[in-house]
DNA sequence: CGGGCTTTGTGAACGCGTGCACGAGTGCCT
DNA sequence: AGGCACTCGTGCACGCGTTCACAAAGCCCG
């Protein structure tokens, strides 16, 4: 029977909130704060007061009764938790619309994810500078991740070319993937994959908007829309 | 017909799922597909197939046994369970980097997300084409959202003036907000808000990829992993 | 027309996350 | 020193979501 074996494992739901408390500490830093309860962490962060102390608590005893928790020092746990004590150089695979988006995008940069790199397959976005990052081909992915030491790669290809931009991804050795694409890729166990779908987004809020009309009156006229897969 | 009770209650977690399906299903449509089975379903929708049954049961019983699901009639259901049935328009707030590249995306409106108005308060920025979209001043926002009946609003601002950006948005009387700010916006109970924080993101990237290393030595567990979809 | 095959729909068990309630520790004031 | 006010840390109960397992229901074929 092993004891301990895995290491101090934080739930998912914690593993999500903390990076909110981060930034928030980080404000009140630059405020001056220095010393923090969990009543004002969770007003802030708008989550409940016993929540904030429970998911702290996973990272170990950091605080003190009667006082609150040393905003510095907390934002050190958080940071070495979240494995965000030194940079994570991330590449973005293609340079459209919103991969332009991305790489000028200063906050990742500052917030410890620098672009190592923006690759596209069109040749005539190679060569050309995007927000201070200069487009490179794809070919050079392996070669970027392996110099730089990039784990994390950006999939920002239209749906169609998202497999095969997950899969040259993983080839190069990337073992995690963020994934803009409307589509659930296919990529071995062992990679860690998340999506941000904002169409998923809107049709949630679209739910409630619809749910919250039905309240008043009989159904809505039902014309089915075109169905397409873009 | 039924005595049609009042709208069941879709849990959170399945009404997050059905937009994936609803993809899913719109790609098999147009390949011609016009039944689907839930192992198949789940499958392409790399969940579990039993969840798959749950969800949809959600909407009713549009399946039939020994079959699977008609594909378009599943369609129309999960599109009028969404509020799908008409469209959506939507308002941007913040025409920099990223409202720029929202409002330069076809996939909104493809999907019943009409971009009703982009607005900013840069002068300077006032009266430029950005993707097909005039920018316009942020003074026209409440005169936008009654004429195109928006009550779904974008906040695409500086963090700073995000806040600024959410209250104008509901005194406007938006009812939705999608905020890609990273900070928490607060508004009235009653108004909906999501979040998409890619930092957030990165950084539980970030947090397994940390873990994937300091357990690296003697972890060859066979601990299933599923790949996490959120 | 009945038997076998397939797949749905769902009851039930389980596990995880949430929030309450309270004991335990800390600092301050008298 | 003792009392008091404050806040952390956590045991516990509850509810939601996930998953299994299987009966019910439909199709096909001989
Ligand atoms: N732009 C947005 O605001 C927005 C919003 C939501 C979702 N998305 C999603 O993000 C993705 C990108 O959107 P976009 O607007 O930037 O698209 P885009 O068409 O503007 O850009 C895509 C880029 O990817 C490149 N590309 C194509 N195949 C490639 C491959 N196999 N390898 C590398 N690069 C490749 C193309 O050359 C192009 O430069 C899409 O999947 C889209 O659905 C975009
Ligand atoms: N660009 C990205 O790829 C990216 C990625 C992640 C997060 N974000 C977040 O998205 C937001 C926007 O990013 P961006 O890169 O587009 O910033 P940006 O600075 O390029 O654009 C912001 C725009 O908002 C306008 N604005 C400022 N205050 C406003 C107000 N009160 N009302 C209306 N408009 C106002 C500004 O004039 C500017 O045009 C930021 O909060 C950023 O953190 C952006």
């Amino acid at each position: 029977m092993a004891p301990d074996r895995n290491r101090r494992r934080i739930p998912d739901a914690t593993v999500s909130r903390l990076p909110v408390y981060l930034r928030i500490l980080g404000e009140q830093h630059d405020l001056g704060v220095d010393s923090i309860s969990s009543d004002r962490l969770a007003e802030l962060g708008g989550v409940n007061a016993a929540k904030v102390r429970k998911d702290l608590s996973y990272l170990g005893s950091y605080g003190t009764r009667g006082v609150g928790y040393e905003v510095a020092y907390l934002i050190f746990q958080i940071q070495r938790e979240l494995g965000l004590t030194h940079d994570w150089p991330v590449v973005i695979v293609g340079a459209g619309n919103l991969g332009q988006a991305l790489s000028g995008y200063g906050g990742f940069g500052a917030r410890g994810f620098p672009v190592a790199g923006l690759v596209d397959v069109d040749a005539s976005k190679v060569g050309t500078l995007v927000g201070g990052v200069r487009v490179r081909s794809i070919d050079e992915l392996p070669q970027i991740v392996q110099s730089k030491r990039v784990s994390i790669g950006i999939v920002a290809t239209p749906t169609a070319s998202a497999q095969d931009a997950a899969d040259r991804l993983v080839a190069a050795g990337v073992t995690s993937i963020l994934n803009f694409a409307p589509t659930v890729l296919s990529v071995p166990p062992s990679i860690e994959v998340r999506k941000v779908d904002l169409a998923v987004e809107l049709q949630i809020l679209s739910y409630h908007e619809q749910r919250r009309i039905a309240g008043g009156a009989a159904t809505t006229a039902a014309r089915p829309r075109a169905v397409s897969a873009s």
